[in-house]
DNA sequence: GAGACCGGGACCCGTT
DNA sequence: CAACGGGTCCCGGTCT
């Protein structure tokens, strides 16, 4: 990543950010400067929360990427809040398959269902024996009517094959996410940000720290399973 | 032969 | 309201 695509990131980050901020409604209390405190609740409904950020930053960052050159973002058009406040203020874009699954993945819980080949790499695979389970999940979260299956999932995985967000590799049950959808989706993705608002921060600045953004990560995984009362 | 994989195509539903 | 995105559902066929 060059400078100037970490300072548009970051950038896009503070936007949404402050978005955030601007919008939160009580369920997440911002303390800069203090880790310990955290206030998101995993519900299902959607709330602002530091997953919402991540994402947000990562849309304003990538949308500009690939629809139009970084050059030409505005100030304005990273500011607007299209991502946080879809129709009604409800404020989360839809979950989309591919967040799942690394969701999952990211899940111990979930290892009997899906697990890592390669994880620098973005490989992973289904576990033949729970794999429907893994996809039954997936459309009780979308609230399909119909029980959602392991071919009627893998379907829309070859979709993704066209976007090329995820390919099928050679070998049974798996595949791989793009490098740019594990970049979105990986914490360590926000790691090389830190270190260069490390070295840029003015002092007394605020900047939200990797180490915040970890703690919540866990903290919504760690509360996932009581939401979800899977036996996966 | 079973399980995994594949792609076409109609359809659905929320968003733009 | 139409177009669009992102699936969902079903199917017939192929590959391993």
């Amino acid at each position: 990543m060059t400078c100037v695509e970490q300072d548009k990131l970051g950038q896009a980050f503070e936007d949404a950010f402050e978005v955030l901020r601007q919008h939160s409604t009580g369920d997440l209390q911002y303390s800069p400067g203090n880790s310990s405190c955290y206030g998101v609740l995993p519900t299902e409904e959607p709330v602002y929360n530091w997953r919402t950020v991540i994402n947000s930053a990562a849309d304003f960052y990538f949308e500009g990427n690939i629809h139009q050159s970084l050059q030409n973002i505005t100030e304005n058009q990273l500011a607007q809040p299209t991502v946080l406040q879809q129709k009604g203020g409800k404020g989360r874009k839809k979950l989309r398959l591919f967040e799942y699954l690394h969701e999952s993945l990211c899940n111990p819980e979930m290892a009997s269902c899906i697990q890592w080949v390669d994880k620098t790499k973005g490989i992973f695979q289904f576990v033949s024996k729970n794999k429907e389970k893994l996809a039954e999940l997936w459309g009780k979260r979308k609230g399909n009517r119909k029980t959602m299956t392991y071919q009627k999932m893998a379907r829309a995985l070859r979709n993704y094959g066209r976007s090329g967000e995820i390919t099928k590799i050679r070998r049974k049950l798996t595949y791989q996410f793009s490098e740019a959808i594990l970049q979105r989706l990986s914490p360590s993705y926000f790691l090389g940000k830190e270190i260069f608002y490390s070295q840029c921060v003015q002092p007394g600045q605020e900047y939200l720290s990797l180490n915040n953004w970890n703690a919540n990560y866990n903290y919504t995984y760690a509360n996932y399973h009581e939401l979800n009362h899977h036996d996966c």
